[in-house]
DNA sequence: CGGGCTCTTGATACGCCTCAATGCCCGTGG
DNA sequence: CCACGGGCATTGAGGCGTATCAAGAGCCCG
């Protein structure tokens, strides 16, 4: 089945070259999958795009058109109950590829919590494309299974933590997503309020407020800004996130 | 790189022919994405077993040298807490597909709760396989979209639904799984304990064994037996499910 | 007909939620 | 520059839902 419409070429030239070569969040995406040489067939079904804060871009429910791929910003994927309850399932950073749905519809809905840019693909033109790149299907095979991985930890946390070993979680795996920045002691970010954090956590905002006072009280974190988290303990908080319960009550 | 192995062919003499032509699961599996000419092939690389009740047959943490299709019985697959807390993440059926890990390791347990018949393949192998069948390696990614759908609504499930809600949710889902079986009113087959069912939803078997007593009281199920419920309110118990707490007071 | 399960039911405890008030930060405009 | 206002965060008091602890009941199997 051949596509009769000249806009691909037309949206090229419009971009002068390839964008995608130029992007310098492809070799933190699945992206990278793809080699040089055929990056102008991805570039042409690409497109690039600026959603302000607050903004949501996916909707539970709706068709599934889109694929999408975090340029820059953060995105919360959450679901929603009828009441207004709302669980987060993940916050999507840079590099987060969006809208692996397994059926028609989105599962899950996505919001910008702070300026986000994306690539957007659509749905048909990626599949049909990633037929011709077997090595691009991979990589998403492997995207999955790492989300998967971590949907399983998030379970385990949701249903088997208490709220100290879910907030110590929560600061060492955003740790792990800077690694080593400044400073003797890891200093996080936090582009999430506390509601935020709550909903992902299955908390609430005076839980997570409590818990994190808790932590500052006991000298095991700092809070330099409203909206970062030093770690001063980063052994003992990794042992709470691990369960360890036994270690929870030493100094 | 080539293997120089005679094994292959010995295997598929002792299975006389081809086992995978044969095999009534394989529609119900990521196997059929491999046509019949191709069976062969397949076949080579599975091996049929057998896992007594109880038996333990993927343990977090270890390598993981083998993928698994589950062609007999159910699994639990869960994860751990150093004190003994547990937080099963799923039920694997007939025909379900185990160990995407992602890693070198597995990320999960995985338990027979009653007698389990299985495929294993050698992960190096299979890989090799999926190389030159683009479609399986298709398949695989389906299913673990599938599945990361499922544990999206886990998660909002453990982190934002009532105990009711919950094993309303769970009813609601078993019953997807059966479809239309004998009688006017579904009767759901249970191979877990109450334990297990606790271990699933994030709660203790008392408040599952409360639960169940409630909804018998108020008409909304019966027990035939120990192991089996027969819902008699399905429109009930999915708006319940769904979390619409108004309809919940309702007669 | 016991022995050992799992399941059920009851009484109580505790962790987190809810409701409510106050405090902090920061942008905005006088 | 400072007063004002609105969000967001913190802190406190009390209630609720589920966990915990403890018996007892039902069932399976020898």
């Amino acid at each position: 089945m051949s596509h009769l419409e000249p806009r691909p070429i037309v949206i090229a030239k419009t971009r002068e070259a390839s964008p995608c070569l130029q992007c310098d969040v492809r070799d933190r995406s699945v992206c990278n999958a793809i080699d040089i040489p055929d990056l102008q067939r991805l570039a042409i079904v690409a497109m690039h795009r600026t959603i302000e804060k607050g903004r949501v871009f996916i909707e539970e429910g709706m068709p599934a058109t889109d694929f999408f791929n975090i340029t820059a910003g953060t995105a919360k994927l959450f679901k929603t109950l009828p009441n207004g309850r709302q669980q987060i399932t993940g916050f999507a950073g840079i590099g987060h590829f969006l809208g692996l749905a397994g059926s028609q519809t989105y599962a899950f809905s996505a919001q910008a919590i702070e300026l986000v840019e994306i690539c957007r693909f659509s749905r048909p033109k990626l599949y049909h494309l990633l037929h011709d790149f077997p090595a691009m299907e991979a990589r998403l095979l492997e995207t999955a299974c790492n989300e998967l991985v971590a949907a399983q930890d998030q379970m385990l946390l949701l249903g088997r933590k208490t709220a100290l070993e879910r907030v110590a979680s929560f600061l060492i795996g955003r740790q792990r997503n800077i690694l080593g920045c400044h400073g003797p002691f890891d200093t996080i970010d936090l582009p999430m309020t506390r509601a935020e954090i709550a909903d992902y956590l299955g908390l609430t905002i005076e839980t997570i407020s409590r818990t994190i006072s808790k932590l500052k009280a006991d000298g095991r974190i700092t809070t330099p800004t409203r909206d970062s988290i030093a770690i001063l303990d980063v052994e003992w908080l990794s042992q709470v996130a691990a369960g360890n319960d036994s270690i929870a009550g030493l100094a």
